[in-house]
DNA sequence: TATTGTTATACTCTATAACTATA
DNA sequence: TATAGTTATAGAGTATAACAATA
């Protein structure tokens, strides 16, 4: 059984890949994408960090951080400062520009969250966040990173 | 607020991420994806339609559907039917071979739904599909289809 | 010799547009 | 002229591996 009816994997795979799709387009006006907002989020959180520990975090490629900081550098959001203890690291930082973009993507994502459940009463929410996050814990899943993870 | 602690929507695209990749490492067993599922299951449903009706349900390009539609009938699971009446469409039908796999790709599917929701009792598990499926109406997602849909 | 960051390359995926055969 | 299907091509995105500087 089970089987006609789309089931809550289902219903997960698609409802979250629209939620992406939409936080996407609104943080594009800010000239971001939802893995630059993790990026910017991270430095935030840790600042100071290697290029090299921010790929382990988000699970990301060290050729696809390049790329990233490499954009976010020259639109001056981030600042790349050789180590002086080991030369080869790049420690990441964010600018004040940097900081108050990241500010402005973190509101949109506060509404963003707003509109997508605008269909929910406050008590459905919290039911919701509730067992969203129960089932994000039994598969081990880090409240930082996501869709970046590569395999095998 | 709610910026730092992950958020409903943020859970949706990691859950759903999640829940899509473990799906299609599980039906890779049987040379199948999880759009390649989702065409199976159309055809099944509505026997003898056309590429363009298919390409119009799922959302997906017309030339897609061709390579989706070539790898099958290589293997033998659908076949194509010029149409007598309009002889440019292509009527699609699964075989006998494609009926099977598709019930094998549903029962994996099954399993893939309980496998995913172990830590849920069942209560949660009924409420979690039913405010899924009520954030999906009020999205107006529509059971069928999903992943495909191009914009812009 | 190993590691950080970087660059170059190859590979896949997707989208667009040209083409054919029918209408 | 318009449409169904097909083919070819170009573009984006991603992964792999070669490379320079430093340890």
């Amino acid at each position: 059984m089970a089987a006609d009816s789309p089931g809550i994997a289902f219903l997960l795979s698609q409802l979250g890949a629209h939620a992406a799709t939409q936080f996407g387009a609104r943080v594009e006006e800010l000239g971001l994408t939802p893995p630059l907002v993790g990026v910017l989020r991270m430095i935030s959180v840790r600042p100071g960090l290697s290029q090299q520990q921010l790929a382990g975090e988000l699970g990301l490629l060290p050729s696809k951080v390049v790329a990233f900081v490499d954009d976010l550098e020259r639109r001056g959001l981030v600042t790349r400062t050789r180590g002086t203890r080991d030369r080869r690291v790049q420690h990441l930082a964010l600018t004040a520009e940097g900081t108050e973009l990241l500010g402005e993507a973190l509101e949109v994502a506060a509404r963003h969250e707003d509109a997508f459940c605008l269909a929910l009463t406050p008590e459905e929410r919290a039911q919701l966040q509730a067992l969203l996050e129960h089932l994000a814990r039994s598969h081990e899943l880090t409240p930082g990173a996501h869709g970046h993870r590569r395999m095998r």
